[in-house]
DNA sequence: CCTTGTGTTCTCCG
DNA sequence: CCGGAGAACACAAG
């Protein structure tokens, strides 16, 4: 599921490699997965660049060269970008393009879109579920879309009196505030059981009920949590993968998020699962409050 | 049946 | 009756 460090991850990998380069053609294998119609789509990427990729939350940005429209690509629950740049890449050990056959640069069986560059390297877009989508918009669209978005956590505007205020007189659970995209960007599933357990809260907690130094440590832990996983490129539990189809290492870290009835690393009592905010939800009984 | 991110819809409350 | 908050539902496919 790619959350914050995941997007983030895609976003660095893919802006090394593509920028600058001519779209010399785009091929559109699902039609549903474009969020224009596909006479639009093609007539504006082609020939164009990408200059520049943003990120807000899980959503990424890609600047086109004219200078008006912006790609949007929703990875949602198993979407993925992977660059292929046609030439011989060696991945733990293996070279995977070796002996390369025509066979092998085929689009995959999950592969909606994908775009060829003038220099012959491509970028797939995959996504098994067909949940995300890319979209092209201008620059009105893209200020509407941004401005739904809360406190960008990693950035200099994320301050902790802006935080606290998020959580007062705010009845909904700490969880669901979590995950609440126009109050925080980025927070998925795994990410808001991991934090709720480094800050020993229960998930289903009030968010008005609160103390400040409850509210704080999840202002430091969010922060913490989040870069230590984008340092280790991400969270690869069942579908996500890197800007060049590989896993990321943050799953070694998690205490929580997948370990259902295994024991807490901190104190060994088994976890709990449950569901909060409709989701499932890890937790550790003893050691959050 | 379960899984999840988000847009939409429904319901409640003041 | 309006608006906001929060919860519930819809979506796809393995």
């Amino acid at each position: 599921m790619p959350e914050l460090p995941e997007v983030e991850t895609v976003r660095r990998d893919l802006t090394a490699v593509i920028l600058h380069q001519k779209i010399k053609s785009v091929k559109i294998l699902s039609q549903p997965t474009i969020k224009n119609s596909p006479a639009l789509f093609l007539r504006i990427l082609k020939n164009n660049e990408f200059v520049k990729i943003e990120r807000i939350g899980k959503l990424l940005i890609f600047n086109l060269a004219n200078g008006k429209n912006y790609l949007l690509v929703h990875l949602k629950m198993t979407g993925q970008l992977i660059y292929d740049s046609g030439k011989n890449v060696v991945v733990g050990g293996h070279s995977l393009n070796k002996n390369r056959t025509e066979e092998m640069v085929k689009p995959q069986r999950s592969t909606r879109v994908y775009f060829i560059f003038a220099d012959g390297s491509r970028l797939f877009f995959n996504d098994q579920r067909r949940f995300g989508y890319l979209k092209i918009v201008d620059y009105n669209e893209l200020e509407k879309i941004k401005s739904k978005y809360g406190l960008e956590p990693l950035t200099p505007e994320f301050k902790k009196d802006k935080w606290r205020q998020i959580f007062s007189g705010r009845k909904k659970n700490v969880k669901a505030l979590l995950l609440d995209q126009s109050l925080v960007a980025g927070v998925g599933n795994i990410y808001a059981d991991e934090v709720l357990f480094a800050s020993g809260i229960l998930p289903n907690r009030l968010a008005n009920s609160l103390k400040l130094v409850e509210i704080d440590k999840i202002f430091k832990n969010l922060q913490i949590i989040l870069a230590r996983a984008i340092a280790e490129r991400g969270t690869t539990f069942n579908n996500y993968v890197d800007g060049h189809g590989r896993k990321g290492g943050f799953v070694n870290f998690l205490k929580v998020y997948g370990r259902k009835g295994q024991n807490c690393k901190k104190c060994k009592t088994p976890l709990k699962s449950t569901k909060v905010a409709g989701r499932g939800t890890i937790y550790c009984i003893k050691c959050q409050k």
